[in-house]
Order: structure tokens, then sequence, then C-alpha cells
RNA sequence: GGCCCAUUCGUCUAGUGGCCUAGGACACCGCCCUCUCACGGCGGCGGCACGGGUUCGAAUCCCGUAUGGGCCUCCA
């Protein structure tokens, strides 16, 4: 039997990145298997639902990477089917009527139990489960029947989801017992804390895939972090492509405990990957991120700078600040050392061409010949061309900022000196 | 409170009875490289929650305790 498993995000928000890790198992998992991956809405309690969600849900999916099969359904679609179910569950016996809503009715002795495929064997007793609402008594059914009906509609084989999931799982597989239908592998994925423990919220940083987009992160590197969140390959795989992930997965290496989002090893992941990027790609993906930041910088320049910046951020949102020399004017502190600045300016006059290479050997010569160390006569010139202490390659910078405005830079500082 | 789950360096994890005086990565610290910042290289710090068993031998198995988390809604 061909795999089947489905992503099942309830329409209350934007996607949470604790979401996105559980699709992302389910997807991964489906991929490798050469199975499918179903988006179903979780829609029922219709009194919560927010109506940009659903795209937004979609869209922040497609941009980490992960794809479903055929149409994105609504668990409200199959509502007259489950109460259809819920009714009949009635005339046998299963459930009952209860001030005009519909309850199901637990076994009153046993045990459920199910083996899951990350945490093993896991027992309920029954005559501890609660008889629990499937139908509301203004007719529409709740999450825990419609849930598992949708799971036999739609033939699921893997229910992978949360651990939050794990004490309605007895209730769900006793519901499918009565109905008939055989059950699904159940695989409960741990949770994703903030680094005080407590599920993971905005009061510990981005937790929206919004968020991750306007830090500038790039979907590669989201996607490898979070499938190292609750999961590993082997004892010294980090990074990984999405390929390999699709041929590495498995739920047998996913821990049950719960994981801590470590933003640090995020920003440390996302260096990686744009490091290794080519340099037109990186080109590319800084223009879109600017462009969708509504920053309006000149294209061809930001190319320009793409090689300058690509070894020295770990993320987009930290271009800005480093090239704003390159963009815009700047205010450099007063009190430089005039003699360096006045003949800097006074050789790079001269030098020609006007390229890195032959910049970096005039200056160099330069700081020889005044008897100064390289590290502290590159700090003035620094500090009055890009107006900070920290920035890409001076010769670089140079180069591209231009003659003309570096020496009205480099003699405007000397004039403040 | 009841039920269920979890517990290896600060963090993510490797580890399924001997290969472990516990391995890797991030973070942190130091050194090297160096025009700043990064990158890169080298080195360091740092952990099996606790207590009992079982066994020739336990991070690994069992029991208890502690701590943390989840659920207990006509939410999903």
């Amino acid at each position: 039997m061909s795999v089947k498993v489905r992503m099942a995000p309830s329409p209350t928000g934007f996607l949470h990145i604790g979401g996105v890790r559980t699709f992302l198992f389910n997807w991964l998992f489906a991929r490798q298997q050469g199975g499918e991956c179903l988006l179903r809405i979780e829609n029922t309690d219709t009194s919560r639902e927010v109506a940009e969600a659903t795209q937004q849900i979609q869209d922040s999916l497609l941009w980490v990477g992960i794809d479903w099969d055929g149409p994105v359904t609504f668990q409200l679609d199959t509502a007259d089917r489950a109460r259809e179910l819920a009714h009949e569950l009635v005339e046998r016996g299963h459930a009952y009527e209860d001030d005009g809503a519909i309850r199901f009715r637990q076994p009153k002795e046993g045990t459920v139990s199910w083996v899951d495929a990350v945490r093993g064997e896991i027992e309920f007793r029954n005559e501890l489960l609660p008889d629990l609402v499937i139908v509301r008594s203004d007719g529409r059914p709740t999450y825990n029947f419609v849930s598992p009906v949708d799971d036999i509609i739609d033939e699921i084989t893997h229910v992978i989801r949360g651990e939050d999931h794990v004490s309605n799982t007895p209730t769900q597989i006793n519901i499918l017992r009565a109905l008939g239908a055989e059950l699904p592998v159940y695989a409960h994925v741990p949770n994703i804390n903030g680094d005080d423990g407590k599920k993971l919220s905005k009061r510990h940083g981005a937790v929206g895939v919004d968020e991750f987009r306007n830090e500038g992160y790039l979907p590669a590197a989201l996607f490898n972090f979070l499938a190292l969140l609750g999961w590993s390959y082997d004892d010294k795989t980090t990074i990984m492509s999405r390929h390999e992930l699709i041929e590495r997965f498995s739920l047998e290496r996913v821990v049950p405990s719960p994981a801590t989002f470590d933003y640090k090893k995020l920003d440390w992941m996302n260096g990686m990957y744009l490091r290794e990027l080519q340099p037109d790609e990186y080109a590319h993906f800084l223009c879109k991120w600017l462009e969708e930041q509504g920053i309006d910088w000149p294209k061809d320049r930001v190319h320009a700078t793409a090689p300058l910046v690509q070894e020295k951020i770990e993320k987009f949102s930290q271009y800005p600040d480093f090239v704003r020399f390159l963009f815009e004017e700047v205010e450099p502190p007063a009190g430089l050392d005039e003699r360096v600045l006045r003949a800097a300016a006074e050789r790079l006059a001269q030098v020609e061409p006007w390229e890195a290479t032959a910049i970096e050997e005039a200056l160099r010569a330069l700081v020889d010949e005044l008897g100064e160390k390289p590290r502290t006569a590159f700090a003035p010139i620094r500090l009055a061309v890009t107006g900070s202490k920290v920035s890409p390659g001076l010769f670089e910078s140079l180069e591209l900022l231009g003659r003309e405005q570096a020496l009205e830079r480099l003699n405007a500082a000397a004039a403040a000196a």
C-alpha cells in the first residue's frame, strides 16, 4: 500500500514555525516513500477562522519549499458525511444524544494502545476517557470526530502530528474502531520550545514564517535547520540539501523529546547557505529580498556589492547597514588623523586605473612611507569613507564608491579633523 | 488534581549492554590568518537529573523520586 499523509493546519492565523516543522516531517516522509502528501485545512470551528489565513498558510509552505498533492481540502467539506456517520453510531449504540449534541460512547473497560512510530507503545485505560461531543448541538461536527473521519475518506496511512495530539489518539482510535475502519500508523513528533522550555512564542523571537522571510533567511537554510530539530541523520552530518534530506529521512530517527529553537544556529546555517551561493544567485536573492522589504536601491550597484558582502553577513537583514555608505551620505566622526587622510586623498587622486588592486597597492605604499601600521592607518580612511569602523573590504569599497566621492569624503573628514 | 509523554555538554544531537576515560555541530573562550568585520584553520571549556536494582559489565534494561511538558473545551 502506498503511503499517504496529510498536513492539517487550522486557519486561525499565520503559520507557526513549529507547525511548519511538523509538516516538513510529513512532507519528507511522503516524498521519501514516493507517497502522497495532502493539505487539509481543519476549519471545523468556524468561529475561530481568520479570513487571510488559508492563503497565507499556502504561501508560507510554498516559500519554505513544501508542496502538496491534489487540491487543498477543507474539513468542513466533509461535515455532512461526518454527521451521517455520527447518526449511524447512535443507531448502533456507539454514541448517544445529549442536550441536542451527540456524544461518542467510549468502551468502559480494557485499554487502547498503539505503537507510535516515534515513541513506541502507548496505552490508555478506556474507563478514563470521557465521552466526548462529536456533533455540536448546532449540528457542526467537532475536530476529534471529523479528523479521523477525514483520515478514512482520504485513506491516510500515516498520521504524523504534534505530540499535543497524543491524548486525542486513544479516542480517535476508538472512533475508528466503532466505524469499522483500519487504523493508520501514528507518529507524534516532539514540540518545539523557546529557550525557557515553554512553547515557542513571539517573545522568544520570530515564530511566523513571514518573520523569517523578512529577516532574510534562505528557504533552503530554514528547511535544513527545521529538519534537524528532532531528527538527525547520523552523528556528524549537519548541512544537507533538500534532495539528501528526502533520501535520508526516517520516522524511526525522530527523537521523542522536545527541542529548543536555537536562533543562533539558524543564523550560522543561513550564513553557510549564503556563502555557498553562486555570485549571480546571491545577487538575485538579495535583490528579491530588498524588493520585498521596499528598499529601492539601484540594482546594478546592489549586484556590484554582492561579492563584497557574501562572506560577511549571515542574513540579508544585515545587508542595508553594512553597505549603506554606498547608497547614502555618511557622517564620519570628527577628529580623525588629518595627516593620513590628506595623504590618502592626494595619493588616490593619482591612482590609475581606479580598481581595487591598484588602490590597495597605492595605499599600502603610502602607509609604508608614512611609517604607519596598516591597521592604524586604514582605520581613519575607513571611517571617513564608510562612516563606520566595520565595513566591507576597504579597497573594493573605494573602487565601488568612485574616485570623486571617495576624495570628497576624505577631504571633508580631513577638514573636520 | 487525573491521565499521558519526556529527561546525554548552555542549545541541537550521536549513542539501542562492553567500540564511551561519552562523539559531532552551534554558542562561548583563546591562538593563527588579517585593512575593520567576517570567513577559514587550530585548540579549550562543557553533559549521561537523582536513588535503587538487574548484570561479569549500564548513558543504554527495570523500579522509584525529581523536574519539565502535553491533554483533560459543544477548540484544533
